[in-house]
DNA sequence: TCTTATGATTGAGC
DNA sequence: GCTCAATCATAAGA
């Protein structure tokens, strides 16, 4: 006798009628019945159900071929059906719930949180906001700069962590989805799982990965919050400017000590001159303003220092374009230069030399400092890289016009020279601002190269 | 180690 | 958004 046959008789006689099984061999129809009447398909069930209670108590084979004749029952699609919506109905009331959960905030947290910081999302160039951000409020440039390398490295690094955990634990996850599936389509032939359920279950899965991701999104966000405060604690790491970063200030503060308020365009200027940041200048000047105020007396000296620097580089500035002009042909055209203020006229019979030494030397006439300010970035202008060739060959006599423009605006400080003191502290009004706060200190440059500044009331 | 100098930050006012 | 004023924190010098 057939073993699958002998199987089925112990069985009891399932109805398998009108299938065939494995070896296409034809099982009896099913005794007592023909499965036309309701009695009969209940009794089929009932029967089908006992096999199945009593599967476990068989021995492997036996089991083997019961499951194959269970699997090729004609009842077996509905029954299937009728158990997998069972199972659906007494699931869903409890996981029903769960697969409504709203996107976990604290997920929606750290991922922001890394796409931020350029850890997920597309590499960003320079790293990431903080980086930049704390690189425009960093001391020196160079200093800064190796400091913001050195966090993106490490921000790199981060990342590469984190990509490279991230990518295991989805590859896990997709093996252990695989196996799931695999392994629930395969117990699909014999216990009640219907797709939907595997799906669930792919879901679960995938929201238990998730949540190992979460762990690890945590540890990357502590990571580059470690990172970030380290390096934005660097950033308050005060480093002092340099010695000529500090003069160029001063120098700009003190020649434009009536109105010490540099424009946008001269913040700009200055802070490239002093490779800081524009920011940084701000900084500076707002300090410098307030601890002037507080003691005059105190910076006398160096106003002073800075006033008398300024003449000098000045003098010798215009000496060199006096003696320059004097060498060239008078016929030079005026290349460039624009004379703005053709209000004054040099006495014909004014020696030029004269009257620029005097004028720096206090025996002709006042020189105010505070307001030859402009004068002197633009006198620092005739000596610096930036001053134009052509420039030098220019009409002269309106250099020297504008130079004694800038004289006759300082009429109101003639003692300024005259005393001990070469500077005397004023712009200060009573009320401890500065005043002429919208007077133009600045007369305009005789040579506005590109590197000269220019005060906010110049423009 | 203490003091001073100085760059940065913060909060208020405009 | 800029400036002032107060304050903090650190560098530099005595």
């Amino acid at each position: 006798m057939d073993e699958q046959a002998r199987i089925m008789q112990a069985l009891g006689g399932v109805s398998l009628a009108g299938h065939s099984v494995q070896g296409g061999m034809a099982l009896p129809p099913p005794h007592g019945h023909d499965g036309s009447d309701g009695d009969g398909r209940k009794q089929d069930i009932g029967d089908i159900l006992h096999q199945i209670m009593t599967i476990t108590d068989q021995s492997l084979d036996e089991a083997q071929a019961k499951k194959h004749g269970l699997n090729c029952h004609r009842m077996k699609p509905a029954l299937f059906s009728v158990l997998c919506e069972i199972k659906e109905k007494t699931g869903l009331s409890i996981r029903g719930a769960q697969e409504e959960d709203p996107p976990d905030p604290q997920l929606m947290r750290l991922d922001n949180m890394l796409l931020a910081e350029g850890v997920s999302g597309p590499e960003k160039g320079g790293g990431s906001a903080a980086a930049a951000a704390a690189a425009a409020a960093a001391g020196s440039p160079t200093d800064n700069s190796i400091e913001h390398s050195d966090y993106r490295a490490k921000l790199s690094q981060i990342r590469q962590i984190y990509h490279t955990e991230l990518e295991k634990y989805e590859q896990a996850c997709n093996e252990f989805t695989t196996h799931v599936m695999n392994l629930l389509r395969e117990q699909s032939r014999t216990r009640p799982i219907s797709p939907k359920e595997i799906e669930r279950m792919v879901s679960i899965i995938h929201r238990k990965f998730s949540s190992i991701q979460m762990q690890l999104k945590q540890s990357t966000c502590e990571a580059v919050m470690i990172l970030r405060s380290r390096f934005l604690d660097a950033r308050r790491k005060r480093r002092n400017f340099s010695k000529q970063a500090t003069e160029i200030l001063n120098e700009y503060f003190y020649s434009h000590l009536s109105n010490p308020y540099p424009s946008e365009e001269a913040k700009e200027e200055l802070a490239k001159k002093c490779s800081i940041t524009v920011s940084q200048v701000s900084n500076w000047f707002g300090n410098k303003r307030i601890r002037y105020k507080k003691n005059i007396g105190k910076f006398q000296e160096e106003a002073n220092l800075y006033a008398a620097k300024t003449a000098v580089t000045a003098a010798h500035a215009v000496a060199a374009a006096v003696q320059n002009s004097q060498t060239n042909s008078p016929t030079t055209p005026n290349s460039g230069f624009q004379m703005k203020d053709e209000e004054f006229q040099l006495d014909s019979a004014e020696n030029k030399n004269t009257l620029l030494t005097n004028m720096f030397t206090g025996s002709s006439g006042s020189f105010n400092l505070p307001n030859s300010g402009d004068m002197f970035m633009s006198m620092q202008n005739l000596n610096g890289d930036s001053y134009q060739g052509a420039q030098v060959g220019a009409n002269m006599q309106s250099q020297v016009d504008t130079l004694r423009h800038v004289i006759s605006q300082t009429a109101g400080y003639n003692d300024a020279l005259g005393g001990n003191s070469m500077y005397s502290p004023h712009g200060l009004n009573g009320n401890g601002g500065w005043q002429d706060a919208t007077t133009p200190s600045s007369v305009i440059s005789p040579t506005e190269g590109p590197g000269s500044v220019h005060s906010d009331t110049s423009n």
